[in-house]
DNA sequence: GACGCCTCTTGACAGGTTGCCAACAAGCGG
DNA sequence: CCGCTTGTTGGCAACCTGTCAAGAGGCGTC
């Protein structure tokens, strides 16, 4: 009998074991609702002590937060420029992009959109709010808007409304398919350019 | 001293008892997130034990989905049989209603269409969807869709995006405040008519 | 006016979860 | 080979939830 020194556990580079506990907790939190993960479940998956993931996340919730923003980063990177014809040629194209998007990024884009834990979380409120807004920053650019225009933020608040209707759309076309992508397509041009046409134009500058 | 047999607590009709919990509940649902609104503040809440709550209701989550499918159901009921003049007025009439209950039963509505407090619940999405689905059933109706119409099934998803947008600008008007009531009203008309007008009619029969 | 009974209401208990922290030990540097 | 840094463990205390038998409010009856 070899006298091996069996260590009981391995010591590893924090940011080593701290990738390793986040990528076991974004798995659970893929396959079940927040409330019904617990830590020792995250434990269990990662071969770790529970108060290891309190130690390197704080929190369950920290360690959740953590897991969505990543998820909600990925998604939005790389917008591609848009050609520079006309505002309907613009709308189209980037309804074109954006569902082409959404085709290679099925599931990222469906768990980002429904962050499906926490709720109300003020902070996951933020994280979801943050990439809303960016979005809608880049629709604003793309259909010629200045960017020091002072209805900037009422502006970006309304293209935010109509990414509700984005959202939704993604929804009934990926999840439940009652819609196709053809109507989806037709769906969010013809409103996108009515928000662009007729909405939009209307909005005073900031009250105050 | 008047020997005042001072009751500790009083006795009332289950359904009254039913009535001030779920009030209460709805309350601190409104308020807070799902998770940090423990059965103990309902029942303080209520000046009721906390074991009174699990028998009324079962469970903090069933007494959850009684206040979210009511705050959902409430506002739908009762749509005013809208005016029977031009597409144009009917659409204002009932955004402009929409907006009056909403207003009246703000917190009530925010936590209704916000149910991410128990994430991705399977019951709380049949709910959600289910009262959703009912108020495109209404829409489609005011604006002079038939019933047995082959298309119902994509029309009625198409409004249900509509939908989508309708929570997001409640939100941003309601929470942030980033858009007033006016703003609100036209936003919600123009792109409603839009959806009646140019996108509805677009659409083909159910591919199968 | 007093009593009895129905049932509404309470309070305590058990199981489970989370955050914290002092002690332990892996394994590198001297 | 030994000591020290620090990654890691395991148990503790607080809290929350669902259950249940016991207690008491108050209506109906005599």
């Amino acid at each position: 009998m070899t006298a091996e020194s069996a260590p009981k556990w391995r010591r590893l580079e924090p940011d080593e074991r701290r990738e390793q506990i986040f990528t076991c907790a974004a798995q659970l939190f893929g396959e079940r609702p927040y409330a019904e993960v617990s830590t020792s479940d995250i434990a269990a998956r990662a071969g770790v002590a529970r108060g290891l993931i309190n130690h390197y996340f704080g929190t369950k919730r920290e360690l959740y937060l953590a897991v969505v923003k990543r998820a909600l980063t990925v998604p939005y990177v790389a917008v591609a420029q848009l050609p520079s014809g006309s505002v309907e040629e613009r709308t189209n194209a980037a309804v074109e992009w954006f569902l082409d998007m959404v085709s290679k990024q099925e599931k990222m884009w469906l768990a980002a959109i429904t962050p499906e834990g926490i709720g109300r979380d003020v902070e996951v409120e933020r994280i979801v709010d943050e990439a809303d807004r960016r979005s809608a920053d880049r629709v604003l650019q793309a259909m010629g808007f200045a960017e020091d225009d002072p209805r900037w933020e009422q502006l970006n608040a309304l293209v935010r409304t109509y990414g509700g209707m984005v959202k939704a759309a993604g929804r009934e076309w990926l999840v439940r398919g009652t819609l196709s992508r053809e109507q989806v397509r037709t769906l969010l041009s013809t409103q996108l350019l009515t928000l662009v046409k007729d909405v939009l134009p209307q909005i005073t500058p900031a009250p105050r």
